[in-house]
DNA sequence: TAACGTTTGTTATAATATAACATATTTAAG
DNA sequence: CTTAAATATGTTATATTATAACAAACGTTA
């Protein structure tokens, strides 16, 4: 049931953005971004980003403190997410690659530790700026 | 050579407390730590943070914006980490296992990327935690 | 319609990280 | 040696990222 939650305003205007962006955006650029809807306060926007993660509408890049549209399908996705991020062109992509993610989701390591989420970030160059 | 490297005066000072530690320490904890013996500002911290990551002696756990010591070989090891986390106790440890990571370096996507480095963090409880 | 959970708005502040500049120290080449 | 280049330090200021605390409004649903 959690697809079919309804967002809030400042949800969905924030949720909107995310998905537009080519590239992931930080917390303060979104706040820019939507000043003009009367979002005012960094509280406004960081609230509606944590409620998103929840719902796995988006991620977040760790290793960049920016946040990405989900490209998979929202459900569970959020509590196991892999990117690749181009260093030179910083463009972020969500690897979803069936065979990895199983792998990664029935890891476990010597301690008998169980987990519940990972997240994998990539780094390299992408194809384009592996050529110039 | 990276092993055989010679660290500065703040660099050491600051892989031994990193190293002492059991848990992941944050920058202006490593701060306050090392006020007495003559390291005040912010950015001597985090240069030499930066500097100790770029020889493998230590990792950022992102997620976390902390930093732990090298558990494994301080190599290129720095290129390929794998953490787990316990959401309870916040106990970071870092996994060393030659399948995970021969697995993950041999990794492609589908783009044809290559990637230099990568960094897994897994999230659950740890068996004390389980416990209790 | 009352009660509960969720969302909003707002001000203030905490926590994390870097810019810019001046100086000192170490290393390696000539 | 000694001078140039690279690396490290010290310092002040500031940028960036994120949360605390409080009050009010909204939206279910019993």
């Amino acid at each position: 049931m959690a697809q079919t939650q309804t967002l809030s305003k400042n949800q969905k205007i924030i949720l909107d953005i995310i998905e537009k962006a080519k590239e992931p955006l930080k917390a303060y650029s979104i706040l820019f971004n939507v000043q003009k809807k009367g979002i005012k306060a960094p509280l406004q926007v960081y609230r509606a980003l944590e409620k998103l993660i929840k719902l796995g509408k988006i991620h977040k890049v760790e290793s960049r403190n920016a946040f990405v549209a989900c490209k998979n399908s929202n459900c569970e996705i959020s509590k196991a997410t892999a990117f690749s991020i181009c260093e030179t062109c910083k463009k972020v992509t969500e690897i979803s690659n069936q065979k990895l993610s199983k792998y990664l989701k029935n890891f476990h390591d010597k301690t008998g530790m169980t987990y519940k989420k990972y997240n994998l970030e990539f780094y390299g160059l992408c194809t384009s700026c592996k050529r110039s």
